[in-house]
DNA sequence: GCCAACGTTGGC
DNA sequence: GCCAACGTTGGC
């Protein structure tokens, strides 16, 4: 089992979004770099994903997610009409995957950007990195545990 | 709104 | 294959 984080900006889609009734499952599209792509290819069935809100003040870690459903073509890099459609991708071997995602359980308290800066432990986060934009990053199991802790979960 | 850090594109 | 130009991300 592995660990992840994935950004989202929710003014276009956010944890409400995902958490609006019990059990939802949702796909996770759009994603348009070939490093957050292959780190989608490794995600297995009950993986733990971290919901993370940016672009927000202050950005946030929401809500505990899991992979409903393991990497498949994305088709709305075959939608012209689609704002995230891709003329360059063969039809025999699409470039670009989504997963299903499902939400797990909102955190009791949103943890914070500046406070994962200030907490032991985390220094090696990906998120932390300087420069680091990856919209879907892999997270150590130390680093869930940590983060589970400050949210106020088990 | 600014801008640093990246990724991608395309001419050569 | 290099690299300048350009577009995007995302914290501040």
């Amino acid at each position: 089992m592995k660990y992840w984080l994935m950004k989202t900006e929710p003014a276009t889609y956010s944890w409400d979004d995902l958490n609006n009734e019990p059990n939802k499952t949702d796909h996770w599209d759009g994603v348009r770099n070939y490093q957050a792509r292959n780190f989608m290819r490794d995600m297995k069935e009950g993986d733990g994903i971290l919901f993370y809100h940016s672009v927000v003040k202050p950005p946030c870690i929401v809500g505990i997610a899991r992979v409903a459903k393991e990497a498949y073509p994305d088709h709305t890099q075959f939608d012209s009409g689609a704002k995230y459609f891709d003329p360059k991708s063969p039809k025999d071997n699409p470039r670009w995957d989504m997963v299903d995602i499902q939400a797990v359980e909102t955190l009791p308290e949103p943890v914070t950007l500046p406070q994962l800066r200030e907490t032991a432990g985390l220094d090696e986060m990906v998120l932390l990195r300087k420069g680091s934009r990856l919209s879907i990053q892999p997270v150590t199991e130390k680093e869930w545990k940590i983060i589970r802790k400050l949210a106020g979960l088990k």
